[in-house]
DNA sequence: ATTCTGACGTGGG
DNA sequence: CCCCACGCCAGAA
């Protein structure tokens, strides 16, 4: 019920359905929206949800549950901080047991 | 209108 | 295993 038409709005959607303490990845994201392959758009688009707090950007990362975004936050290691804030383990910009803590929007589908 | 870049991903060598 | 190149689409210069 994707109620809007945006590429954006939708991954805030998206987005904001990422439980807590839980991570998922922008080609997850992008492929959930049928746009695969167009991963990038998906970062794109986050960087523009900066505006909506609702929008756990600090939550998606690359596949490999590295921390690529971590330089458009504010400071250092901000991306850092709340993913560790919520139990998050990370060690050199990675996310550890990342398999784990990976969340598929898909498993929203059941 | 054209060109480049970008919070990625996949494939080939 | 590591490195390189291409594709995706949207926005800015």
């Amino acid at each position: 019920m994707s109620k809007s038409s945006g590429f954006f709005e939708k991954v805030y959607e998206v987005a904001v359905k990422i439980p807590y303490g839980r991570v998922t990845s922008y080609g997850a994201i992008a492929k959930y929206l049928g746009t695969a392959g167009s991963a990038r758009m998906v970062g794109w688009a986050l960087n523009a949800s900066h505006n909506k707090p609702d929008v756990p950007a600090h939550r998606v990362v690359n596949r490999v549950g590295l921390l690529s975004g971590k330089h458009h936050f504010e400071g250092t290691n901000l991306m850092e901080q709340l993913l560790e804030n919520e139990g998050v383990k990370i060690i050199d910009n990675q996310i550890q047991n990342f398999n784990i803590l990976f969340w598929d929007p898909f498993l929203e589908l059941i």
